[in-house]
DNA sequence: AACCAAAGCAACCGCCGAAGG
DNA sequence: CCCTTCGGCGGTTGCTTTGGT
């Protein structure tokens, strides 16, 4: 078996979408895989059951509202993330016209932004990780990841956090099962394929053949086929490892594929 | 003006419970 | 019942746009 571990996002265009609506106002959205096999039939790219309803969910369903967030509506989201955590779909049916997917974007891009600043010019001991939306349950971390847009880089920067709300985020970490970084450290040191993993620098060399590489996806983004062997990589780990493209000689793919951790 | 990092956001996919055979 | 399929939900990724230098 052979599968992307990257993923490629395929825009959908406005012509498959009038098909998508045409289909789903024939069938209706009960029947999601023969609307896929409808669709796909017609504008002659598979498209999956989910992938059409989540087209449809997002962003196709009438009343969708597609501006930024008001004042008013973030106000509501704050505290209703308090009650509710991580339910978005609870939230976003509190907001007309606002689907789970873009309130979950708001918040995820908004405690990415608040860390990424936060984080910007300290020692790597000091650097805050993601680990789950659990964080937000201690109030000073969560003004930290929640705050407002406007807010300064320079004052985040400056930001440090107390005694407690570091132990509060240590105390998150060991309920996982690992981070990722350990997750990361693991694959590396156990499994064979690694074997050639230089630590001083941080490189692994795979030097097993690919299964396939299709040459129209080289030169673009790593979007190549990846040999099985690999397959156990959890979710996630883009953060800690970075894949390198294969070396093209005269049209011919290298079978070398180089991973670094970041 | 050209580059690059960050932000914005659409799309993808895993997990899991419900449904149905 | 068990097994399989479906789809709802939540979390993650990556393409495009924006903004800073």
């Amino acid at each position: 078996m052979v599968r992307k571990i990257l993923r490629k996002a395929k825009l959908w265009t406005l012509k498959e979408d009038s098909i998508l609506k045409a289909t789903i106002k024939k069938i209706g959205i009960k029947n999601w895989r023969s609307v896929s096999q409808d669709v796909s039939k017609k504008i002659k790219i598979a498209r999956t059951a989910k992938q059409c309803r989540d087209r449809w969910l997002n962003y196709l369903t009438k009343g969708i509202k597609i501006s930024a967030f008001s004042e008013i509506e973030i106000k509501k989201l704050y505290k209703m993330q308090k009650i509710y955590g991580n339910r978005w779909l609870k939230m976003a049916k509190r907001l007309p016209g606002r689907t789970e997917n873009q309130v979950k974007n708001f918040f995820y891009a908004m405690i990415r932004r608040n860390i990424r600043k936060f984080n910007k010019g300290k020692e790597e001991s000091e650097k805050l990780k993601f680990i789950s939306m659990d964080m937000l349950k201690n109030n000073e971390v969560r003004k930290l990841l929640l705050s407002k847009k406007g807010l300064s880089s320079a004052k985040l920067r400056q930001t440090k956090l107390s005694k407690e709300a570091l132990s509060f985020l240590k105390s998150l970490r060991n309920d996982q099962k690992g981070t990722n970084e350990e997750i990361t450290k693991n694959i590396l040191s156990n499994r064979d394929i690694f074997k050639d993993l230089d630590q001083s620098e941080g490189k692994v060399e795979i030097l097993e053949n690919f299964d396939q590489v299709n040459s129209d996806n080289i030169k673009d983004k790593p979007s190549f086929l990846f040999p099985s062997c690999i397959l156990p990589i959890p979710l996630g780990l883009s953060e800690y490892l970075k894949y390198e493209m294969p070396e093209v000689k005269n049209g011919e793919i290298s079978d070398r594929l180089i991973m670094k951790s970041l």
